[in-house]
DNA sequence: TATGAATGAGAATTCATTCAT
DNA sequence: AATGAATGAATTCTCATTCAT
């Protein structure tokens, strides 16, 4: 008979094990796509699992509740723009074109290819319960807090100083902010990815002369 | 059957008119509270009536439904905003001082002193419904193109030119996102109302500094 | 100083009191057509104190309940028919054409013309509460009482016997039946009244021929 | 993910199955027996509920709407009586004796066994909504072209013609009306169950005199 | 583990009726 | 008498979650 290694599965449980994660995957698959077009409330957990080919209780079995869909949806979009942003940031030597080519990998690698990430991230996300409020409120919290990063570095690398100790999370801040709105101006609101490009140059272009404008004289 | 003159109207009537107006306010005071601090969807009719101090049925009276009274208070809320942003900007001769100094009266007078409201405008309206988010990006978009008539005006009155004809757009678009984000910062996820003033101060030197960096050179 | 004589009412009073019944037989026709076209459940007070230029109060002033309008409304209706079918019956000297003539008369003076009146009589009336069905079922009966007492008639004037103590309430019975479904036939479900004057003549044939069919051998 | 082969069951999928079954009747049974007994209106969806032994979203899996159960009712009433009448008639070689004990098996077989039922049919569906109404109209034109098919039976085998092209059909309606009122008379208004079979007799043969008088001469 | 029927708390909305003016 | 705003009981329907198989 054969034994189990421990931490070692055989050829029908890994097998088990690549449908268990597929189904787990098809179901974050279907309530994003869910999310994105019916509203979070409207998408039924019938519908999720349906649409995934999967029972309600399958359902039940990888996610506690609906609530957690969305928590673990909001973690994978804020991974995957961290990665993203955070990747092309220190690709560069320069700091400034690091934060520029970063914003601009944001809006087209990002925002433009998965509307429906940001639309979770900015829309269906917001003010859904308070503990989806809080998982919110600390997903933005860590974005502004790489974004703080890297205007550290800048300041660090081009050896100037703020002009006072807010400064920096000022900045990290507003930069957060400008990036939703014209996610929601130009692809949430209005389908205008072909202005995309320019507008992100000139987003770019504006978000490095307001960090400027906070050096210290 | 109809008894009254036009435009004319008792005593009696005054007071009843009155009442009913009372109403009409408690039950907008009542619904904004609730939607602030429970959230819309956790906010019932019945709570809204209660806390108004009126019957189910009165509501339904005054609001036809409960998405219609969300409505309303957007709709007053980008009046107070419009009305308070608009006439700061308009007192100063300079239009870079205006900028200035509407934004800061838009985060010390009005966000500071009605945190509810900025709940509301930028929280408890977001992702409800079809209907709600239609009206909600209606009221942005007005937001957003007052914004963009003062930065007109600045670049009028500046006598230069911006990089683009997207430039305007895309500057009220990020100044927009930074004041909704500082919001968030400064008064929904941390009460540091106290450091608001300094705030304010650099949010509106970086946004100054932004529109000067996309002038055309 | 003029003293009122009882009994007798003065020039206003005598306007007061016909505005009065114009109001209280607005509402009735405001009722009657609102009922018919909408239905009792859907036709709100509301709707027809609006309907009547009257305001709901005054509504209930003239009547007690809406049950009581829809009450009031078939009370009128089976008069109006009782009228029209007795008159037209003891207007013939011989009792067969009599029943012909009152036949005819109800489907093509009375139906054609008033189809509102009929779909009250037999859809909007029925099943609505249990007070209103004990209503019905009085109008019914004196109805079908009319009925009995023509066919009895007929059947002392030709003297011959029926073939039973029951028969003539049988027959009573049935040609109210008839009539009913004829003008469901023919006006209710479908707007045939070009035909019904043909049908109408088969009709009372049928009744006449059924009537013979029951006489003691 | 869909593992079961089409159309076998496990026994205890069989035991399921009947058990769903088993529900769904009991609450078509309950919602009978409160339609009848209280009303359309008065029985609302908890009563059912409860009534059935199961709770309201049970109710709400086996039926849309509360609409939708009597409208099922209201088929599944009308299909028995087709099916009662139809074989009655058909079982007879002589379209007359056929027609005469359809007549009186509908009476005797059906209404006496079932008062519920012809509740529900002659009056709880009657003037309900619009989607009912339309329901029942579909529902009542089927029973009377079953009815004309067995007369234009009798004209054929009888070798007879009948007066015009509209005959077969107002004979056919107002066979039905006449069952209705019967059914009225001695069953819903009073409970006259034990002259039934008598008044059976007598009405057929109303309407067998009633055919015979609009043959053509 | 997977299933999906069953659950039932919860919410929005309606409308006949009342009553202060 | 007339008005019509206010009332609130009543009702239908939804859907996240559970649990027996």
């Amino acid at each position: 008979m054969k034994k189990k290694k421990s931490g070692v599965l055989s050829r029908a449980g890994q097998r088990r094990q690549r449908e268990k994660e597929g189904r787990r995957d098809a179901i974050l698959k279907a309530a994003m796509a869910l999310f994105a077009s019916e509203g979070y409330r409207q998408a039924s957990m019938e519908r999720i699992a349906d649409e995934a080919e999967v029972s309600i209780g399958t359902v039940y079995i990888n996610f506690k509740s609906k609530e957690e869909i969305l928590a673990h949806l909001m973690d994978e979009i804020a991974y995957e723009i961290r990665t993203i942003v955070g990747e092309t940031f220190r690709a560069s030597e320069d700091p400034y074109e690091g934060m520029k080519k970063s914003g601009i990998a944001f809006m087209t690698e990002f925002c433009q290819k998965y509307p429906e990430k940001i639309i979770i991230l900015y829309r269906e996300s917001v003010g859904k319960s308070p503990l989806l409020e809080a998982h919110r409120e600390k997903m933005h919290k860590q974005l502004i807090s790489d974004l703080q990063g890297a205007v550290e570095t800048l300041k660090e690398k081009g050896g100037f100083c703020f002009r006072s100790g807010l400064s920096s999370e000022i900045i990290a801040t507003c930069i957060g902010g400008m990036y939703e709105r014209i996610a929601y101006q130009f692809i949430i609101w209005q389908d205008r990815t072909d202005e995309l490009d320019e507008a992100s140059e000139e987003v770019v272009d504006f978000l490095i002369g307001g960090i400027d404008s906070l050096r210290k004289k």
